[in-house]
DNA sequence: ATCTTATTGCGACTGTATCGCAATAATAAA
DNA sequence: TTTATTATTGCGATACAGTCGCAATAAGAT
C-alpha cells in the first residue's frame, strides 16, 4: 500500500503542520473551506495516524483530535515500556482549542496491568484566554 | 430542582454501586434489560453527575462511561487547586471495562494555565486479561 | 502512452447522545 | 385522604461524529 501526494493530503498536512494546536475535523474542513470532502479528510487522517505522522487524541467531548507533534521524537519505546504520545494535552473550554503539553505522564499502574497507550487531557483555561 | 426518588433511578445506582468498574450506558442498558428507557437512563446519569454521585470518563473511544468511584472522598480541592476526579482510569481492551485506578495524576503545567478538572485513561491488557 | 490501483467524492449508513412533548407518578399541600 | 405541583418517564424525532460501499478519478509504475 503506497502512499501517493495528492493536493488534498498536502492541503491537510500543511493546515496540520502550520499550527501547535490539535484540530478536529470539522475545524480543518471549515479551514479548507470545503474544498475536500468530509470522508476523504477522514481517510487522509486516518491515514496520517497508521504512518505515524500525526497523532490522534479523544478529547472530554468525545471528539477526536489531530495534531502534529513537534515533540514526538520521544514518541514509543519499547525497551523502556514507555508507550507512545506519552505526554499531556491541554483542552481550553474558552477557545476551543487543545494542545500538547511539554510534560510526559508519569503514573504508577498496579501489578499485572500492561499499558499499550494512553489518552491523557486536562481541561481548563489557556494561558491566551485567561 | 429537587430530586425525586423513582424504581430507575435506584436501579441503575444499584448497578453502578455493585462493581469498580465504570460502565457505558449501553452496557447499563443491557443490565436493565430494557426495563428502563434509553433516553431515561442517559437523563438520570446526567443528574447523577450534576449531583457528583457519579462521575464520567470519556474513553478513547470516544464514549461515555459511569462510575460510583469509591475513592472519591479526594474529590476536589479548591484550596490546593486540585480538580476533582483526578486520578487515572483504566481502559482494558480485551474484556471491554474501564475501572479507577488509585494512582493520582501528577502534573506540570506552563504559567498561565488554568486547570478545572482532566480526563486521563491509560489503555492495555488488565490484570484478569494477561 | 498505457496500466495498475491508491485516492477521491458522493450518498447511505451506523452508533452515541440529546431534545420536545405529552403522559406518568413522587412529593408537597390542603 | 384527596388534590395540586412538577420532576421524571417513555416515545419518537433529531443532531452529530464517524464509517463504509462503490463508481469515478488520477498518481505513479511499466
Amino acid at each position: 500500500m503506497k502512499r501517493r501526494n495528492t493536493l488534498s493530503k498536502d492541503a491537510v498536512f500543511t493546515l496540520l503542520s502550520s499550527t501547535r494546536k490539535a484540530m478536529s475535523h470539522d475545524a480543518i474542513e471549515k479551514q479548507l473551506k470545503g474544498e475536500v470532502d468530509r470522508a476523504t479528510i477522514y481517510r487522509i487522517l486516518s491515514r496520517f495516524c497508521e504512518d505515524e505522522i500525526v497523532h490522534k487524541i479523544i478529547a472530554d467531548d468525545g471528539k477526536q483530535y489531530f495534531a502534529v507533534c513537534q515533540k514526538c521524537e520521544n514518541m514509543g519505546d519499547e525497551k523502556n515500556k514507555m508507550p507512545p504520545d506519552n505526554h499531556f494535552h491541554f483542552r481550553c473550554t474558552s477557545c476551543q482549542t487543545i494542545e500538547c503539553l511539554p510534560s510526559l505522564v508519569e503514573y504508577s499502574i498496579p501489578k499485572g496491568y500492561n499499558v499499550d497507550r494512553l489518552n491523557c487531557v486536562l481541561i481548563g483555561i489557556c494561558k491566551e484566554c485567561q
